[in-house]
DNA sequence: CTAACATTCTAATGATTGTTAGAATAAAAT
DNA sequence: ATTTTATTCTAACAATCATTAGAATGTTAG
């Protein structure tokens, strides 16, 4: 009797862990997630990212909210959802990393979602670390291709931002005497990719970062 | 048209990546994992520890298997499964920390499923920091309170093993000089509380680690 | 070759989850 | 007050998942 107690409050226990698993485990609330990461957000707003309607991005947002893994305050008329910690960055990395590692088909996905790069291996990204010594050096420009929106709740330090849309219309904005390092929200994020596509394309010397802001920042580097 | 593709293997990548997520969403296999990590293990000892039949158990590991989790060999009749990745015992250690830190629900289930801890705080746990320096300092002897199979198949450098159920007969294996610490399979094992809460009463000196083996193995730590 | 054993597969069941459309709620603007 | 806008809730349905019992497969031992 003692021993079945003790035995269901150990699977009540992983259970609720599993609840944190289960919001995981759905592609649309992973696309919520990483468009959160970015900045707070409304239930439009992230219903569009995800490309949901907005009563079914709503009940996945419930369910996020359940697992502790966003909060929502009103403002207005709108909720904004954020994420509760920071260590969910973390946590989605991690995910990356080990389905890449152990799953085949990861890998296959991952090519052909960044499928357009065919310009003999020149979009390679850059590592963070190799960033970091290139914005030590002062030998790399940081350039933004996020919305307006997400660029101004954060960004890497010394980027400027220019939406992707309007990249070509501002080229001027551009510096010319430096390796150009466009980032965007993460590392399935096609901005960043298109971006360094167009650039190079155009003659600029240009590189993608690997990651994106969340993970920047999530590694306490700094940010503006 | 271009864009449709895009976003359709941009779904397609994040749908693969919850397909992990999804191994972790359901308290049976977390269950099950936990076992795993420990060591290599067949399907009908991971199906008795995590309390299901053999054929369930057998249904969970190839959900677990087709998720990049784990890998499984077979050994004369038996088939054994082992952990593809050390991170994925990191992934866990986030997902409980998260879980810990923003569910309010897993506090009290934690703290019933370690119910019995009634003597004033006295069965605090050692950290990991703390446990390495009692061990350079020489003043603590680490007891692995597994069952011998797991013991053989890794333990912390210097441990004693004394399964849980033979403690109370094998007294004379233990030292008298120093502080116990006791460990077992992980922050949510029982096994280390009940062997500290039982010695304690017997007026020994004894604390538990506040992890396991896995989370020592998975830091890089030395084992034998 | 046959028997025994461990595991996986199959089919059927009930339980849970995802999705949509539309009603209900809540705040802001007229 | 009424209308508009943003979000959540409800009910319904389809899709997916967990579980069981039993058949099928593959391996070892006699």
């Amino acid at each position: 009797m003692e021993i079945k107690t003790a035995m269901t409050s150990r699977q009540d226990l992983f259970d609720t862990l599993a609840q944190v698993g289960k919001a995981l485990g759905s592609g649309h609330r992973l696309v919520l997630l990483e468009r959160i990461a970015q900045s707070e957000a409304s239930v439009e707003a992230l219903a569009s990212a995800a490309d949901l309607t907005v009563g079914n991005a709503s009940a996945h947002l419930q369910h996020l909210r359940r697992a502790g893994l966003v909060t929502a305050t009103r403002s207005g008329k709108q909720m904004l959802y954020r994420l509760t910690d920071q260590r969910i960055v973390t946590l989605m990395s991690l995910l990356r990393e080990v389905a890449e590692t152990n799953l085949a088909e990861m890998e296959r996905l991952v090519s052909r979602l960044f499928a357009n790069d065919n310009f003999d291996g020149a979009l390679e990204a850059i590592s963070r670390d190799e960033l970091l010594a290139g914005l030590k050096a002062g030998s790399v420009a940081l350039l933004d291709v996020r919305s307006e929106d997400e660029f101004e709740a954060g960004h890497l330090p010394e980027a400027i931002n220019i939406p992707l849309a309007q990249l070509e219309s501002m080229l001027e904005e551009l510096p010319k005497d430096r390796e150009i390092v466009a980032y965007c929200r993460g590392p399935y994020c096609v901005l960043s990719h298109e971006a360094a596509q167009l650039l190079r394309k155009l003659g600029y010397q240009v590189r993608r970062f690997d990651e994106g802001f969340p993970e920047w920042k999530a590694a306490g580097l700094p940010i503006h």
